[in-house]
DNA sequence: GATTTAACCTAAAGCCTTTCGGTTTTTGCA
DNA sequence: TGCAAAAACCGAAAGGCTTTAGGTTAAATC
């Protein structure tokens, strides 16, 4: 009970229980983790740096997913909505995350590296530098937004009372088993439209 | 120390002190609120059903700056354009409650309310009753994304190691002090352009 | 005026986060 | 090879949070 001969924790197993906790109940402690990997509390401070640590762990768990090569589509407009696509998809896979992960930023290396590829194939598009941020923000506020959405399960139109709200109980009701992905595709093609649009103007502007 | 002539605590005063406490720190603790207004922990459980129950009175509090009438303006999608605006302001005023609302589903009577207006607004325009939660959702989706990049502040994009990502760096000192707002209006009017398209195309399927 | 209810308190259980100081085993270096 | 340094785990404990149970006094009700 001492230092082990083979170690019995490292950070991908933290992470990976942690995550597993999260997907299953919606959070998780540390004290849980250790428990899970029969291993005393204080243990895991030594891999980890705390409760902070092991929400980084699962932040760049989640990202890993992100599929790159989106991005190396062509034309511009397609490697931007498969980039969205995947980026939502990552999040989809462990909904539960996100309320963890909300509190602070997405700013792993590995998601930088993803937002300076984007800033690059847009520059190559002919975007003015002052339209590239706000465009990766249009994107990403949908796919954010409808990661939300995802993390509140179908309890969020659960409505309490339907003799209050009739016609949102009717909506619900009717409203299909995907109604996250219809609302998804729903705001993904109308952020892409715009913002084609946005390219047309610019390019019109540089020919005048 | 027992009765009070004057009552220290009510649900109002309860909700202030801890909407105040997650403006400035973005979080707060049932016990944090009690030294704040001068009473012991137990007391504040007789006017809250537990830290949930002040979660739900932020909810409550950051609502309550939506515009309800907003949704009575005509035609339809200038109703729901100026609804998801006034929507966004609200959360935009309190931008760390973020979080801690995303993380429970909603079932304020109040936003309830709104949402069953919604449905009728859409329902009067003509949208089928399939297509109302998906075109509400989408519209919150953008609202929420957005509302999530207030709540992280410039530091999302003030990045580590310009060196690295030299493109993002770049974009960023480019985009104006607006980029929130810009990208929102993007997000925003592309939803609304879908939005439109989808009425019309249902229309014209009726008259066919 | 007596009873019931409301508002606040003390106390305590049980959880979580985090740190500090051990003990043993491995590793790295002379 | 021998030994110091580092690594991995444990016990213990401080301090915070959430929540409940049961007491005490003032207000409200009838």
């Amino acid at each position: 009970m001492a230092r082990p001969r083979t170690p019995l924790l490292d950070r991908a197993r933290i992470g990976g229980t942690a995550l597993r906790l999260v997907d299953e109940q919606g959070d998780f402690s540390v004290p849980q983790i250790a428990r899970e990997l029969g291993v005393r509390t204080a243990s895991v401070y030594h891999h980890v740096d705390g409760r902070a640590g092991v929400i980084e762990l699962l932040r760049e768990h989640v990202a890993a997913a992100i599929d790159a090569a989106a991005l190396e589509i062509t034309p511009w407009d397609a490697a931007l909505e498969a980039w969205a696509r995947s980026y939502r998809a990552a999040f989809a896979a462990h909904p539960r995350t996100i309320p963890l992960l909300t509190a602070s930023p997405v700013r792993t290396p590995r998601v930088l590296a993803l937002y300076e590829r984007a800033c690059g194939v847009l520059l190559a598009a002919g975007f003015a530098a002052s339209e590239v941020i706000p465009v990766i923000v249009a994107v990403e506020n949908v796919v954010l937004g409808s990661a939300l959405d995802l993390a509140a399960p179908e309890t969020m139109w659960e409505v309490a009372d339907p003799a209050g709200t009739p016609r949102l109980a009717a909506a619900v009701a009717h409203a299909g088993p995907h109604r996250a992905d219809t609302a998804f595709e729903l705001s993904l093609t109308g952020v892409m439209d715009r913002v084609r649009a946005l390219r047309a103007a610019g390019a019109q502007e540089g020919t005048a």
